[in-house]
RNA sequence: GGGCGGUUAGCUCAGUGGUAGAGCACUUCGUUCACACCGAAGGGGUCACAGGUUCAAAUCCUGUACCGCCCA
């Protein structure tokens, strides 16, 4: 059977039928077993989402701790689902509409709403559907929707218990709108970019007469809303000044020279216009000194009945207009190009209109205190480690959320309100009827909630709250979230304050924040600008086991990791090298179980000792979201030490019937645990390989099997130097034979030896391809090399182009004459020998006492080659 | 502007005080039975720069430059 293996791996055949096997043997659920548990909720991809190398490392990141986990004997559960991406569905549909000649605004709030569950029916999973071909092992039977019915149950009882205590209240702030899409949108949606732009210079005059201030603005059509002139207390220039009244021009309306921190006395005149209801930085100045906020520009950015003559223009339009007006009559100092900043929505591509609007906000800086509290204390911790400033920071100066957006598709604002415009937060029409009395109803909220409102929920929404379920009891806190370093305050935030408020206990005990892919030079994956990767091409090629690889034994602290193409095949060239070693070593069984054998060659301590080192490496790092060094190390394991050396010494005894029980027994071994260790990262090709493995005690499933359990026994240090020394014997033997041109593997008669080789003799003839060992010179010509305090000599028989061979020893002398050196002249130094650790002085006088007498023989044998 | 990360071999990265490492790429050799997605040997680095601490610095401190990220 074993031989029927294919001689090159195929991961296409396999990595499709042993999920469908885990998932019908219902290893994706927890098992309720009376195990510690471990829990994530994945955060929930976008119903809009496509694929991305980004979704390739971070929900196979929480595959991989959750397999390490349910491994170490915990009772796993990764819950699935995905997000209702309010805004960004809602272009989509927008954008579906439009090709039929339609929009949300001609077919109405209901029917648009059907066209939108039509549309997330249809492909709102697909994104789900392809985290089941990384392999991730989640459990699908849970998987919620944030507009499943009872999620917007979760959502409602939130804003209504924060509404009622007076978290969330109404109020009039400048926030980002969107005069495209018609909406505020968040911060998160919105992106900092410059451009070349002007800076207009405009004299607003005294209105005594006594001359005039001059401001600098980049947007001149807002002056048209200006409601004061603003300085720094300390700028000299406007000393006596302050408190007068100017003329604002083309409006002819005073208004105040005022006196605030805001203004750089640094920048243009030091002079700024302050226009509340479009600038947010104006309207925390207003709001100081507390100045009228009139509005100018509308919802579609068009100048509104405030704006005097400029009525009814686009605000592009109007700026033009009053530039020529000012310009016109006098009022425009001079005009310079400037590199302007602006925001812009990543939706519409729009530059953002900051307006003055009533929307809901969320009360902060009072859900942050017990934030700060549980990260201090140590119940939330961050990895890395880095990432606890920041946030802290953060915390402690966050200011009120807007969580109210003018869309349709969403969890729809659950307040209504009387005819006299009282608001009753309630899960229903009739509630709220029933909470105003006497009062009628009359209408609800139009506004849907933030996206991220909702998802503030998710690691207790999910689970059932408001109801007691039991998931929630089992399952609350969760374990760890794995999450972007650009949602943290966001996401995480939002999630820490609201699972501290209403589940009175931490959301997630550990936060991994992960690396960032980018290209393999370094820039961001984006389709707009077609660096983008598509996974599953990848996996087409490669399969899931060796993308996860690429990616996962990249992560480990660092913020950034790069995809190429050549990390995708080293990939798949150790995916194929572990088939093979695998498939090596079935063959060369005998068809049953090998007995444990009674005693141990000191090459099979060795390889045990270095497994037994490699699990608690490996064990290590993967407790410590170290994945990077847990695949490194798993790597030099298998592919170092088990195949280029322990299959290779083991050979000859695999082809002796009376001895190879010793190394089939010690193969399946160093195999079973090294599948299992490695079955986090790369879960098909173990489990297949484990289903091959004649062993006892076989669990049903790798997946479902036990963390390798290594006794203490199999730690041997004095082996592993033992052998180690061999093996650094045997490569400077092979070198010698390399530097003589002799073809690798061609065998030779004998190595002559002077020195101790500890029991090594077979081992390194074998691995230098010598037939036999013989002590002392040999008769005829030879050459030498010397390591380890072993003196080696080949036999030269008719070899006659030595060059190779005095290029290797001048080369050697040349280095060993420089080590030497250096050796020396820290040894000569006092203040070394007296203030250095006596063992780093021991070492290097021994050190230096090799490196001489290696030199001096280095130099005879240069002089017997002439 | 503030904060954070990075700068080590051609490429991608390990390496937190004691004579610089891995994989890939490159060169040479090897296709007798696990694997050419392989094996053996080899070449290749003033550890971004400048100061400082130390007997000793890629490693600790200070500053500079460049790349990137987050926030304002």
């Amino acid at each position: 059977m074993a031989t029927e293996l294919a001689s090159t791996y195929d991961a296409s055949s396999v990595e499709s039928r042993w999920y469908e096997a885990w998932e019908k043997a219902g290893l994706f659920r927890p098992q309720h077993n009376g195990k510690p548990r471990f829990t994530i909720t994945i955060p929930p991809p976008n119903i809009t989402g496509s694929l991305h190398m980004g979704h390739a490392l971070c929900y196979p990141i929480q595959d991989l701790l959750g397999r390490y986990q349910r491994l170490r004997g915990k009772d796993v559960l990764i819950l699935p689902g995905t997000d209702h991406a309010s805004i960004a569905t809602q272009s989509v549909v927008e954008k579906m509409l439009r090709k039929e000649g339609s929009s949300g605004a001609q077919i109405g709030r209901e029917k648009f709403l059907e066209r939108a569950w039509l549309w997330r029916d249809e492909i709102g999973d697909a994104i789900l559907q392809q985290f089941r071909r990384f392999g991730c092992a989640f459990d699908w039977e849970r998987t919620v929707f944030t507009m499943d019915e009872s999620y917007i149950r979760a959502v409602n009882t939130a804003f209504i218990d924060w509404f009622e205590v007076g978290l969330i209240y109404r109020g009039k702030r400048v926030i980002n709108w969107d005069p495209v899409l018609k909406t505020n949108i968040s911060d998160i949606e919105t992106e900092r970019r410059t451009v070349k732009g002007k800076l207009y210079y405009i004299r607003y005059p005294f209105a005594d007469g006594s001359g005039h201030v001059t401001i600098a603005t980049t947007r001149p059509e807002t002056m048209l809303a200006d409601v004061a002139v603003a300085v720094h207390p300390s700028d000299p220039r406007y000393h006596g000044l302050v408190g007068k009244d100017l003329i604002l021009p083309l409006m002819n309306r005073p208004i105040p020279l005022i006196a605030d921190i805001y203004p750089d006395p640094e920048f243009g005149s030091g002079a700024v216009k302050i226009t509340p209801a479009h600038d947010a930085n104006d309207f925390t100045v207003g709001q100081r000194h507390k100045l009228p906020m009139p509005v100018v520009i509308d919802e579609a950015g068009k100048i509104n009945e405030n704006g005097g003559v400029y009525a009814g223009l686009d605000r592009n339009e109007a700026r033009k207009r009053v530039v020529a007006d000012l310009e016109e009559q006098g009022f425009l100092d001079h005009i310079d190009d400037h590199e302007i900043p602006i925001i812009v929505s990543e939706r519409s591509g729009e530059p953002i209109e900051p307006l003055l609007s009533e929307q809901w906000f969320a009360d902060q800086p009072k859900l942050a205190k017990a934030v700060i509290d549980a990260v201090e204390a140590g119940k939330i911790k961050f990895v890395p480690e880095r990432y606890t400033k920041i946030f802290v920071e953060w915390l402690e100066n966050v200011y009120d959320w807007n969580i109210s957006r003018q869309l349709w598709w969403g969890q729809r604002v659950p307040v209504y309100y009387t005819e006299d415009g009282t608001p009753f937060a309630a899960h229903s029409w009739e509630e709220a009827q029933q909470k105003a009395g006497d009062s009628k109803i009359v209408r609800q909220d139009d506004d849907v909630l933030d996206t991220w409102f909702s998802s503030g929920l998710w690691l207790f929404g999910t689970l059932g709250w408001p109801e007691e379920t039991e998931d929630l009891k089992t399952f609350y806190p969760t374990s760890v979230l794995v999450t972007s370093r650009e949602i943290i305050y966001l996401w995480v935030a939002r999630m820490a304050m609201m699972g501290l408020d209403f589940m009175k206990d931490i959301p997630f005990e550990d936060v991994y924040i992960y690396a960032t892919v980018l290209t393999e030079d370094g820039r961001r994956m984006s389709k707009s600008l077609g660096t983008g990767v598509d996974p599953n091409e990848v996996m087409d090629r490669i399969g899931a086991d060796a993308l996860r690889y690429t990616l996962l034994s990249q992560t480990g602290y660092n913020q950034d990791i790069r995809y190429s193409v050549r990390r995708t095949d080293e990939a798949r060239n150790f995916c194929n090298k572990i088939w093979n070693a695998t498939r090596f070593v079935l063959m060369n069984l005998d068809g049953e179980v090998p007995s444990e054998p009674g005693e141990l060659q000191v090459t099979d301590e060795w390889l045990l000792s270095r497994l037994y080192e490699t699990e608690r490496i490996v064990r290590e790092a993967y407790d410590a979201y170290d994945n990077a060094t847990a695949a490194q190390q798993l790597y030099r394991f298998f592919w170092s030490e088990l195949c280029d050396w322990y299959i290779e010494v083991s050979k000859s005894r695999l082809s002796d019937p009376a001895q190879r029980q010793t190394p089939q027994w010690v193969l399946l071994k160093a195999i079973e645990a090294f599948v299992t260790m490695m079955h986090p990262i790369m879960p098909h090709i173990t489990e297949e390989i484990y289903s091959h493995l004649p062993i006892s005690g076989k669990a049903p499933f790798l997946m479902s099997a036990d963390w390798p359990k290594l006794d203490l026994s199999f730690h041997r240090p004095e082996s592993e130097s033992k052998v180690e020394r061999w093996f650094e014997i045997t490569r400077s033997l092979r070198a010698l034979r390399a530097a003589l041109e002799i073809e690798p593997r061609k065998t030779l008669p004998a190595v002559y030896v002077e020195g101790d080789l500890a029991g090594g003799e077979s081992v390194i003839a074998s691995q230098a391809w010598c037939e036999r060992v013989e002590s002392g010179k040999p008769a005829g010509k030879f050459v030498s090399t010397t390591i380890q305090g072993v003196d080696l000599h080949l036999e030269l028989g008719d070899m006659v182009d030595l060059a190779k061979l005095r290029d290797k020893l001048s080369r050697e002398q040349e280095k060993l004459a420089d080590d030497g050196q250096k050796l020396r002249a820290r040894l000569e130094n006092p203040m070394f020998v007296e203030r250095a650790k006596p063992e780093v002085v021991e070492r290097e006088r021994e050190t230096l006492a090799d490196v001489e007498s290696r030199l001096e023989k280095v130099v005879e044998r240069l002089a017997l080659l002439g």
